[in-house]
DNA sequence: GGCCGTTCTTGTCATTTGACAAGCAATAGC
DNA sequence: GCTATTGCTTGTCAAATGACAAGAACGGCC
Protein backbone atom coordinates (compact mmCIF):
# COMPACT_ATOMS: atom_id res chain seq x y z
CA UNK A 1 0.00 0.00 0.00
CA UNK A 2 1.67 3.68 -0.88
CA UNK A 3 0.73 6.96 0.27
CA UNK A 4 -0.65 7.74 -3.05
CA UNK A 5 -4.76 7.51 -2.38
CA UNK A 6 -3.89 9.63 1.46
CA UNK A 7 -1.52 12.52 -0.64
CA UNK A 8 -4.49 13.08 -3.46
CA UNK A 9 -6.83 13.22 -0.48
CA UNK A 10 -5.14 15.85 1.20
CA UNK A 11 -5.09 17.39 -1.98
CA UNK A 12 -8.08 17.85 -3.75
CA UNK A 13 -9.23 20.20 -0.57
CA UNK A 14 -7.54 22.53 -2.53
CA UNK A 15 -5.56 24.13 0.51
CA UNK A 16 -2.53 21.83 0.26
CA UNK A 17 0.19 21.27 -2.78
CA UNK A 18 1.81 18.14 -4.03
CA UNK A 19 4.99 19.13 -1.88
CA UNK A 20 2.82 19.41 1.54
CA UNK A 21 0.94 16.24 1.29
CA UNK A 22 3.74 14.42 0.61
CA UNK A 23 5.33 15.52 3.87
CA UNK A 24 1.87 15.34 5.59
CA UNK A 25 1.18 12.03 4.43
CA UNK A 26 4.69 11.10 5.80
CA UNK A 27 3.03 11.68 9.19
CA UNK A 28 0.64 9.04 8.96
CA UNK A 29 1.22 5.61 9.47
CA UNK A 30 -0.27 2.47 8.33
CA UNK A 31 -3.05 0.48 10.23
CA UNK A 32 -4.40 -2.83 8.87
CA UNK A 33 -8.10 -3.94 10.49
CA UNK A 34 -9.41 -7.59 9.78
CA UNK A 35 -13.14 -7.89 8.96
CA UNK A 36 -14.83 -7.49 11.94
CA UNK A 37 -12.20 -5.88 13.80
CA UNK A 38 -12.73 -2.28 15.21
CA UNK A 39 -11.03 1.09 14.97
CA UNK A 40 -13.24 2.27 17.97
CA UNK A 41 -15.09 0.58 20.61
CA UNK A 42 -17.78 3.06 23.01
CA UNK A 43 -15.96 3.68 26.67
CA UNK A 44 -12.61 4.25 24.86
CA UNK A 45 -10.94 7.36 23.42
CA UNK A 46 -10.17 7.68 19.97
CA UNK A 47 -7.34 7.94 18.71
CA UNK A 48 -7.52 7.27 15.32
CA UNK A 49 -7.53 10.11 12.63
CA UNK A 50 -8.01 7.22 9.92
CA UNK A 51 -7.82 7.65 6.07
CA UNK A 52 -8.98 4.33 4.61
CA UNK A 53 -7.34 3.31 1.71
CA UNK A 54 -8.85 0.20 0.78
CA UNK A 55 -12.16 -1.41 2.57
CA UNK A 56 -15.47 -0.51 4.17
CA UNK A 57 -16.26 0.28 7.48
CA UNK A 58 -19.24 1.25 9.77
CA UNK A 59 -20.11 3.33 12.80
CA UNK A 60 -22.97 2.11 15.02
CA UNK A 61 -23.93 2.55 18.52
CA UNK A 62 -26.40 0.95 20.74
CA UNK A 63 -29.79 2.97 21.42
CA UNK A 64 -31.21 2.47 25.24
CA UNK A 65 -32.91 -0.70 23.73
CA UNK A 66 -29.97 -1.88 23.10
CA UNK A 67 -30.45 -1.85 19.04
CA UNK A 68 -27.60 -2.16 16.81
CA UNK A 69 -27.91 1.36 14.91
CA UNK A 70 -25.91 2.10 12.09
CA UNK A 71 -24.69 6.08 12.13
CA UNK A 72 -22.59 6.39 9.48
CA UNK A 73 -20.81 4.12 6.55
CA UNK A 74 -17.07 4.83 5.29
CA UNK A 75 -16.17 3.82 1.48
CA UNK A 76 -11.98 4.24 0.66
CA UNK A 77 -11.13 6.97 0.40
CA UNK A 78 -12.84 8.74 2.97
CA UNK A 79 -11.85 10.25 6.69
CA UNK A 80 -12.83 7.58 9.63
CA UNK A 81 -13.07 8.88 12.93
CA UNK A 82 -15.64 9.93 15.43
CA UNK A 83 -16.13 13.88 16.18
CA UNK A 84 -16.57 14.00 19.63
CA UNK A 85 -14.41 11.34 21.37
CA UNK A 86 -11.10 12.22 19.37
CA UNK A 87 -10.93 16.50 19.80
CA UNK A 88 -12.92 16.48 23.17
CA UNK A 89 -10.64 13.62 24.41
CA UNK A 90 -14.04 12.16 26.10
CA UNK A 91 -14.73 8.36 25.85
CA UNK A 92 -16.82 7.50 22.53
CA UNK A 93 -20.53 6.18 22.71
CA UNK A 94 -19.77 5.01 18.86
CA UNK A 95 -18.03 2.18 17.45
CA UNK A 96 -16.43 1.67 14.25
CA UNK A 97 -16.04 -1.43 12.37
CA UNK A 98 -14.17 -2.76 9.69
CA UNK A 99 -17.02 -4.74 7.33
CA UNK A 100 -14.06 -5.83 4.93
CA UNK A 101 -10.93 -6.34 5.78
CA UNK A 102 -9.59 -2.84 5.53
CA UNK A 103 -6.07 -0.77 5.17
CA UNK A 104 -5.72 3.12 5.96
CA UNK A 105 -3.27 5.35 7.32
CA UNK A 106 -3.88 6.83 10.93
CA UNK A 107 -2.44 9.76 13.11
CA UNK A 108 -2.77 10.19 16.76
CA UNK A 109 -4.49 13.24 18.32
CA UNK A 110 -1.26 14.33 19.79
CA UNK A 111 0.33 14.27 16.60
CA UNK A 112 -2.59 15.98 14.83
CA UNK A 113 -2.80 18.70 16.75
CA UNK A 114 1.32 19.22 15.80
CA UNK A 115 0.67 19.02 12.42
CA UNK A 116 -2.31 21.71 12.99
CA UNK A 117 0.14 23.78 14.78
CA UNK A 118 2.98 23.68 12.24
CA UNK A 119 0.95 23.87 9.21
CA UNK A 120 -2.03 26.68 8.52
CA UNK A 121 -2.73 24.18 5.28
CA UNK A 122 -3.67 21.24 7.25
CA UNK A 123 -5.39 23.24 9.75
CA UNK A 124 -7.50 24.59 6.95
CA UNK A 125 -7.64 21.09 5.91
CA UNK A 126 -8.87 20.00 9.05
CA UNK A 127 -11.53 22.35 9.28
CA UNK A 128 -12.83 21.60 5.87
CA UNK A 129 -13.05 18.14 7.19
CA UNK A 130 -15.02 18.58 10.17
CA UNK A 131 -17.59 21.54 7.91
CA UNK A 132 -18.00 18.56 5.31
CA UNK A 133 -19.08 15.96 7.92
CA UNK A 134 -21.34 18.21 9.49
CA UNK A 135 -22.81 19.36 6.18
CA UNK A 136 -23.24 16.25 5.36
CA UNK A 137 -25.48 15.28 8.66
CA UNK A 138 -27.13 18.16 8.25
CA UNK A 139 -28.60 17.16 5.33
CA UNK A 140 -29.08 13.68 6.35
CA UNK A 141 -31.52 14.86 9.17
CA UNK A 142 -33.06 16.57 6.88
CA UNK A 143 -33.63 14.11 4.51
CA UNK A 144 -34.91 12.00 7.36
CA UNK A 145 -37.84 14.38 8.76
CA UNK A 146 -39.19 15.34 5.54
CA UNK A 147 -38.50 11.85 3.31
CA UNK A 148 -40.34 8.80 3.52
CA UNK A 149 -38.11 5.59 3.83
CA UNK A 150 -38.60 4.68 0.05
CA UNK A 151 -37.32 7.81 -1.28
CA UNK A 152 -34.35 7.47 1.41
CA UNK A 153 -33.41 4.02 0.33
CA UNK A 154 -33.38 4.98 -3.31
CA UNK A 155 -31.90 8.15 -2.70
CA UNK A 156 -29.15 5.71 -0.89
CA UNK A 157 -29.48 3.40 -3.94
CA UNK A 158 -28.47 6.49 -6.40
CA UNK A 159 -25.76 8.10 -4.50
CA UNK A 160 -23.71 5.28 -2.93
CA UNK A 161 -24.75 1.84 -4.17
CA UNK A 162 -21.34 0.35 -2.88
CA UNK A 163 -22.76 0.02 0.59
CA UNK A 164 -25.60 -2.23 -0.59
CA UNK A 165 -22.65 -4.40 -1.73
CA UNK A 166 -20.33 -4.62 1.36
CA UNK A 167 -23.08 -4.44 4.13
CA UNK A 168 -25.39 -6.50 5.44
CA UNK A 169 -29.21 -5.07 4.93
CA UNK A 170 -30.16 -4.94 8.73
CA UNK A 171 -27.16 -2.16 9.08
CA UNK A 172 -28.48 -0.66 5.85
CA UNK A 173 -32.07 -0.48 7.49
CA UNK A 174 -30.84 1.36 10.86
CA UNK A 175 -28.87 3.97 8.81
CA UNK A 176 -32.26 4.29 6.88
CA UNK A 177 -34.19 4.68 10.47
CA UNK A 178 -36.31 1.54 9.99
CA UNK A 179 -36.61 -2.09 10.92
CA UNK A 180 -34.88 -4.54 8.66
CA UNK A 181 -38.49 -5.64 7.88
CA UNK A 182 -39.83 -2.77 6.41
CA UNK A 183 -36.45 -2.23 4.16
CA UNK A 184 -37.25 -5.74 3.02
CA UNK A 185 -40.80 -4.66 2.22
CA UNK A 186 -39.07 -1.17 0.86
CA UNK A 187 -36.51 -3.49 -1.66
CA UNK A 188 -39.80 -5.54 -2.89
CA UNK A 189 -41.68 -3.10 -4.01
CA UNK A 190 -39.21 -1.00 -5.54
CA UNK A 191 -37.99 -3.65 -7.84
CA UNK A 192 -41.16 -4.18 -9.29
CA UNK A 193 -40.90 -0.53 -11.22
CA UNK B 1 -26.22 45.91 25.60
CA UNK B 2 -22.81 44.79 27.49
CA UNK B 3 -20.49 42.66 25.76
CA UNK B 4 -20.20 40.58 28.99
CA UNK B 5 -22.52 37.82 28.19
CA UNK B 6 -20.24 37.11 24.71
CA UNK B 7 -17.07 37.27 26.88
CA UNK B 8 -18.24 34.84 29.49
CA UNK B 9 -19.18 32.59 26.50
CA UNK B 10 -15.85 32.56 24.99
CA UNK B 11 -13.96 31.74 28.31
CA UNK B 12 -16.47 28.99 29.25
CA UNK B 13 -14.69 26.93 26.86
CA UNK B 14 -11.57 26.59 28.63
CA UNK B 15 -9.32 27.81 25.84
CA UNK B 16 -9.69 31.71 26.89
CA UNK B 17 -8.68 33.78 29.53
CA UNK B 18 -10.54 37.14 30.60
CA UNK B 19 -8.37 39.69 29.46
CA UNK B 20 -7.87 37.57 26.03
CA UNK B 21 -11.91 37.10 25.63
CA UNK B 22 -12.31 41.36 26.46
CA UNK B 23 -9.82 41.75 23.63
CA UNK B 24 -11.78 39.12 21.10
CA UNK B 25 -15.00 40.68 21.87
CA UNK B 26 -14.28 43.77 20.57
CA UNK B 27 -14.14 42.76 17.32
CA UNK B 28 -17.27 41.39 17.09
CA UNK B 29 -20.03 44.46 16.54
CA UNK B 30 -23.83 44.47 18.01
CA UNK B 31 -26.53 43.11 15.49
CA UNK B 32 -30.42 43.97 16.31
CA UNK B 33 -33.10 41.73 14.76
CA UNK B 34 -36.68 42.51 15.02
CA UNK B 35 -39.18 39.61 15.54
CA UNK B 36 -39.29 37.54 12.13
CA UNK B 37 -36.61 39.44 10.48
CA UNK B 38 -33.86 36.97 9.11
CA UNK B 39 -30.44 36.44 10.12
CA UNK B 40 -29.47 34.53 6.96
CA UNK B 41 -31.94 33.72 4.10
CA UNK B 42 -31.23 30.77 1.55
CA UNK B 43 -29.73 31.51 -2.04
CA UNK B 44 -26.90 33.79 0.18
CA UNK B 45 -23.94 33.32 1.61
CA UNK B 46 -24.21 33.70 5.58
CA UNK B 47 -21.59 36.57 6.80
CA UNK B 48 -22.61 36.46 10.09
CA UNK B 49 -20.92 34.49 13.44
CA UNK B 50 -23.36 35.42 15.61
CA UNK B 51 -23.36 35.02 19.21
CA UNK B 52 -27.15 35.58 20.30
CA UNK B 53 -27.39 37.58 23.94
CA UNK B 54 -30.70 38.03 23.83
CA UNK B 55 -33.64 36.24 22.35
CA UNK B 56 -34.91 33.38 20.48
CA UNK B 57 -33.89 31.93 16.89
CA UNK B 58 -34.53 29.44 14.61
CA UNK B 59 -33.28 27.75 11.32
CA UNK B 60 -35.53 26.48 8.94
CA UNK B 61 -35.58 24.87 5.44
CA UNK B 62 -37.68 24.83 2.78
CA UNK B 63 -38.08 21.10 1.35
CA UNK B 64 -38.95 19.55 -2.09
CA UNK B 65 -42.10 19.91 -1.31
CA UNK B 66 -42.09 23.14 -0.22
CA UNK B 67 -42.64 22.44 3.49
CA UNK B 68 -40.96 24.67 6.07
CA UNK B 69 -38.87 22.47 8.56
CA UNK B 70 -36.88 23.66 11.28
CA UNK B 71 -33.84 22.19 11.89
CA UNK B 72 -32.63 23.92 14.94
CA UNK B 73 -33.42 26.28 17.36
CA UNK B 74 -31.03 29.07 19.25
CA UNK B 75 -31.75 30.87 22.52
CA UNK B 76 -29.94 32.97 24.51
CA UNK B 77 -26.38 32.78 25.18
CA UNK B 78 -25.74 30.69 22.04
CA UNK B 79 -23.71 30.77 19.02
CA UNK B 80 -25.96 31.41 15.43
CA UNK B 81 -24.60 30.54 12.35
CA UNK B 82 -24.99 28.23 9.08
CA UNK B 83 -21.59 25.89 9.38
CA UNK B 84 -21.38 24.96 5.33
CA UNK B 85 -22.55 28.65 3.78
CA UNK B 86 -19.94 30.61 6.26
CA UNK B 87 -17.16 28.33 5.98
CA UNK B 88 -17.47 27.15 2.50
CA UNK B 89 -18.72 30.62 1.15
CA UNK B 90 -21.34 29.11 -0.06
CA UNK B 91 -25.19 30.12 -0.83
CA UNK B 92 -26.89 28.65 1.86
CA UNK B 93 -30.40 26.25 1.91
CA UNK B 94 -31.05 27.63 5.34
CA UNK B 95 -33.15 30.27 6.66
CA UNK B 96 -32.21 31.65 10.03
CA UNK B 97 -34.95 34.00 11.53
CA UNK B 98 -35.59 36.18 14.99
CA UNK B 99 -38.71 34.59 16.47
CA UNK B 100 -38.64 37.34 19.17
CA UNK B 101 -37.06 40.62 19.18
CA UNK B 102 -33.29 39.63 19.27
CA UNK B 103 -29.54 41.28 19.90
CA UNK B 104 -26.17 39.53 19.88
CA UNK B 105 -22.79 40.16 18.63
CA UNK B 106 -21.59 39.86 15.24
CA UNK B 107 -18.50 38.94 13.27
CA UNK B 108 -17.07 38.60 9.11
CA UNK B 109 -15.86 35.93 7.90
CA UNK B 110 -12.74 37.69 7.04
CA UNK B 111 -12.43 38.95 10.82
CA UNK B 112 -13.06 35.83 11.88
CA UNK B 113 -10.65 33.90 9.89
CA UNK B 114 -8.14 37.33 11.12
CA UNK B 115 -8.72 36.53 14.13
CA UNK B 116 -8.51 32.31 14.07
CA UNK B 117 -4.84 33.37 12.53
CA UNK B 118 -3.98 35.82 15.12
CA UNK B 119 -5.19 33.84 18.00
CA UNK B 120 -4.66 29.97 18.60
CA UNK B 121 -6.64 30.00 21.26
CA UNK B 122 -9.57 31.51 19.59
CA UNK B 123 -8.54 28.76 16.62
CA UNK B 124 -8.96 26.48 19.48
CA UNK B 125 -12.16 28.03 20.75
CA UNK B 126 -13.90 27.74 17.00
CA UNK B 127 -12.80 23.91 16.37
CA UNK B 128 -14.38 23.93 19.49
CA UNK B 129 -17.53 25.21 18.42
CA UNK B 130 -17.54 23.26 15.31
CA UNK B 131 -17.07 19.88 17.61
CA UNK B 132 -19.95 20.83 19.80
CA UNK B 133 -22.36 21.85 17.04
CA UNK B 134 -21.04 18.23 15.01
CA UNK B 135 -21.96 16.19 18.08
CA UNK B 136 -25.08 17.71 19.28
CA UNK B 137 -26.40 17.12 15.52
CA UNK B 138 -25.38 13.15 15.65
CA UNK B 139 -27.18 12.80 19.14
CA UNK B 140 -30.39 14.29 17.63
CA UNK B 141 -30.20 12.22 14.59
CA UNK B 142 -29.45 9.22 16.63
CA UNK B 143 -33.05 9.72 18.91
CA UNK B 144 -34.96 10.69 15.37
CA UNK B 145 -33.89 7.15 14.31
CA UNK B 146 -34.33 5.04 17.66
CA UNK B 147 -36.87 6.86 19.54
CA UNK B 148 -40.41 7.84 18.75
CA UNK B 149 -42.05 10.93 18.24
CA UNK B 150 -43.71 11.30 21.70
CA UNK B 151 -39.86 10.29 23.56
CA UNK B 152 -38.71 12.94 21.31
CA UNK B 153 -40.89 15.19 22.74
CA UNK B 154 -40.72 14.63 26.12
CA UNK B 155 -37.13 15.19 26.42
CA UNK B 156 -37.19 18.30 24.13
CA UNK B 157 -39.39 19.43 27.05
CA UNK B 158 -36.89 18.44 29.74
CA UNK B 159 -33.83 19.31 28.05
CA UNK B 160 -34.80 23.11 26.62
CA UNK B 161 -38.31 23.92 28.04
CA UNK B 162 -37.92 27.61 26.55
CA UNK B 163 -38.41 26.10 23.23
CA UNK B 164 -42.13 25.36 23.97
CA UNK B 165 -42.15 28.97 25.34
CA UNK B 166 -41.10 30.94 22.27
CA UNK B 167 -41.74 29.10 18.98
CA UNK B 168 -44.82 27.90 17.83
CA UNK B 169 -45.66 24.56 18.24
CA UNK B 170 -45.61 23.72 14.55
CA UNK B 171 -42.33 24.65 14.26
CA UNK B 172 -41.46 22.48 16.95
CA UNK B 173 -43.38 19.85 15.21
CA UNK B 174 -40.96 19.75 12.34
CA UNK B 175 -38.12 20.31 14.39
CA UNK B 176 -38.89 16.55 15.77
CA UNK B 177 -39.88 15.43 12.61
CA UNK B 178 -43.70 14.99 12.67
CA UNK B 179 -46.76 17.00 11.50
CA UNK B 180 -48.53 19.92 13.90
CA UNK B 181 -51.17 17.38 14.10
CA UNK B 182 -49.39 14.46 15.87
CA UNK B 183 -47.43 16.82 17.99
CA UNK B 184 -51.17 17.93 18.79
CA UNK B 185 -52.06 14.50 19.53
CA UNK B 186 -48.52 13.54 21.28
CA UNK B 187 -49.25 16.59 23.77
CA UNK B 188 -52.73 15.32 24.88
CA UNK B 189 -50.78 12.35 25.30
CA UNK B 190 -48.17 13.30 27.64
CA UNK B 191 -50.33 15.66 29.52
CA UNK B 192 -52.88 12.59 30.58
CA UNK B 193 -49.84 11.31 32.77
C1' DG C 1 -22.00 -34.05 3.24
C1' DG C 2 -24.46 -32.34 7.14
C1' DC C 3 -25.15 -29.06 10.92
C1' DC C 4 -25.63 -24.52 12.69
C1' DG C 5 -25.90 -19.65 12.94
C1' DT C 6 -26.88 -15.53 10.42
C1' DT C 7 -29.32 -12.95 7.06
C1' DC C 8 -33.20 -11.93 4.53
C1' DT C 9 -37.96 -12.33 3.39
C1' DT C 10 -42.75 -12.77 4.37
C1' DG C 11 -47.15 -13.04 6.95
C1' DT C 12 -50.24 -11.17 10.45
C1' DC C 13 -51.75 -7.77 13.36
C1' DA C 14 -51.30 -3.53 16.18
C1' DT C 15 -49.66 1.08 16.47
C1' DT C 16 -48.03 5.27 14.80
C1' DT C 17 -48.28 8.77 11.79
C1' DG C 18 -49.91 11.47 7.84
C1' DA C 19 -53.48 13.80 4.99
C1' DC C 20 -57.23 16.51 5.02
C1' DA C 21 -60.84 19.17 6.77
C1' DA C 22 -63.40 21.54 10.28
C1' DG C 23 -63.73 24.31 14.32
C1' DC C 24 -62.26 27.40 17.84
C1' DA C 25 -59.23 30.79 20.04
C1' DA C 26 -55.95 34.41 19.90
C1' DT C 27 -54.00 38.18 17.46
C1' DA C 28 -53.04 41.76 14.22
C1' DG C 29 -54.59 45.14 11.14
C1' DC C 30 -58.05 48.16 9.46
C1' DG D 1 -65.18 47.03 17.03
C1' DC D 2 -64.84 43.99 13.13
C1' DT D 3 -62.58 41.00 10.01
C1' DA D 4 -58.75 38.26 8.29
C1' DT D 5 -55.03 35.59 9.49
C1' DT D 6 -52.62 32.44 12.14
C1' DG D 7 -52.08 28.88 15.52
C1' DC D 8 -53.77 24.95 17.74
C1' DT D 9 -56.80 21.09 18.37
C1' DT D 10 -59.71 17.37 16.93
C1' DG D 11 -62.14 13.94 13.92
C1' DT D 12 -61.94 10.54 10.30
C1' DC D 13 -59.71 7.63 7.33
C1' DA D 14 -55.70 5.73 4.93
C1' DA D 15 -50.89 4.68 4.65
C1' DA D 16 -46.53 3.62 6.71
C1' DT D 17 -44.12 1.26 9.92
C1' DG D 18 -43.16 -1.72 13.96
C1' DA D 19 -43.41 -6.13 16.60
C1' DC D 20 -43.20 -10.74 16.38
C1' DA D 21 -42.78 -15.17 14.44
C1' DA D 22 -41.83 -18.52 10.88
C1' DG D 23 -39.39 -20.10 7.12
C1' DA D 24 -36.08 -19.90 3.15
C1' DA D 25 -31.38 -19.03 1.61
C1' DC D 26 -26.68 -18.92 2.41
C1' DG D 27 -22.12 -19.57 4.19
C1' DG D 28 -18.84 -21.31 7.56
C1' DC D 29 -17.22 -25.17 9.89
C1' DC D 30 -16.56 -29.86 11.53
Amino acid sequence: MTKEKLQHFLQRTGFITAAQAEEIAGQFRPRVLARHGMLLEAGKVSDDYFFLDQGFMRAFAYDPQGNDTTTAFYAAGQLVFEVASFFNRTPSREYIQALTDCQGWSIRYQELNGLFHARPEFREFGRAMLVRGYAGLKDRMLAMITEQAAVRYEALLRAQPEILQHAPLKNVASYLGVTDSSLSRIRKGSSKK
